[in-house]
DNA sequence: GTCTATAGGCCGATAGAC
DNA sequence: GTCTATCGGCCTATAGAC
């Protein structure tokens, strides 16, 4: 057991409340919606507290960013120790929860140059992470990547996963369960042989 | 010579100005910082005159919305008559003009509810265009396309195009001419092989 | 830590003179 | 069509009492 102080255990659900609004706002409402006053009004609190617990709004944004990333990095980085770390990575990608946050965040970022520097050292992060669990799977499963090496995989990944979070956000699904398939075969195919796997 | 009515040249003037300075700041600072003030000064005239000739600021973006979407559309369609339409389209969708205010748009359809609908309308029509265009392209090279069908390859490009903008938007490059190199390879397969197509 | 009060700013939109 | 004037609203952020 650590040492549990009063004082900091109501800091820090006062804290928790306040980046927890934050986030269901923007999740449901967009990030333009997210104001001292809104957030403290959907945690049940004054506005000044936002302020007095966070500083300026930028720094708020700063750390729901850093929580809700360091979130989904220690999940991401579980999946890809899992046994088939490139199923793993895609079904995450794809997923509903956590994308449409991507989304907005990166919306967020063309206004808040703090959001956009922070966004970008996580990007690479993330790249990197793809890349080496889809490294690890071809090489567990003996797979002669030909033209899928792992950056183009990775990359397919994050952009088929981000455009049909953008397009399911919209509310539009014209050939999602197509696509879906396609990726589907393509992290099926056959292991080992060199030849489907190339363009020419 | 159609007839020039001189109070209507110097309407239309007035509504492009204003118009270009809408799109000039959603490019340049985000949908966010298109407000009525900000467009009348970079266009040179009065905020008030932004409300008289679009009405509210819904209609403003609506108006922009369309004349972009407008030239957008004639432009692939012209691509898509073209000679190598599969390859016009992954040009057009994978430059920098344009993509970024597609971008800019879908954030600003989260708040707009107007602007989704119309966003969500034009999207479904470029997604028709793009998939008669590969189609087109597929049969005037018999190529069979294999798992790489024209909704598959459609949604690549977009996908691919739209996360290399969102990329660029960020100063994040890596992997990106890995990727294009990728689709270049894919875009110039091989033709009338229904082997190399196929991922099983 | 949480409250009240408040400064100071930008916003959308309208009314009415010219 | 374009101007001046202006209302009412929501925003960030700070000061100071408790």
């Amino acid at each position: 057991m650590k040492p549990v102080d009063r004082r900091e255990q109501d800091r820090l659900k006062t804290r928790t409340a306040i980046l927890d609004a934050t986030e269901e706002i923007m999740r449901k409402e967009g990030y333009a919606a997210v104001t001292s006053r809104r957030v403290a009004e959907r945690a049940g609190l004054k506005s000044q507290l936002v302020h007095y617990h966070f500083g300026t709004m930028d720094e708020l944004f700063q750390e729901a960013y850093r929580r809700n990333d360091k979130r989904f990095f220690d999940k991401y980085v579980k999946a890809i120790i899992a046994r088939e770390p490139l199923r793993k990575i895609w079904e995450l990608s794809s997923s509903h929860e956590g994308m449409d946050l991507v989304a907005e965040y990166l919306s967020a970022a063309n206004h808040r140059k703090i959001l956009r520097d922070e966004i970008v050292q996580t990007w690479s992060r993330f790249r990197a992470l793809y890349i080496s669990g889809i490294e690890k799977h071809y090489e567990d499963n003996n797979i002669d990547a030909g033209d899928f090496t792992p950056g183009v995989m990775a990359f397919l990944i994050i952009a088929i996963g981000g455009t049909l979070a953008n397009e399911r956000g919209l509310g539009f699904s014209e050939g999602h369960e197509e696509i879906i398939g396609f990726m589907e075969a393509l992290l099926n195919k056959p292991r080992g042989n060199d030849r489907i796997n190339r363009l020419s």
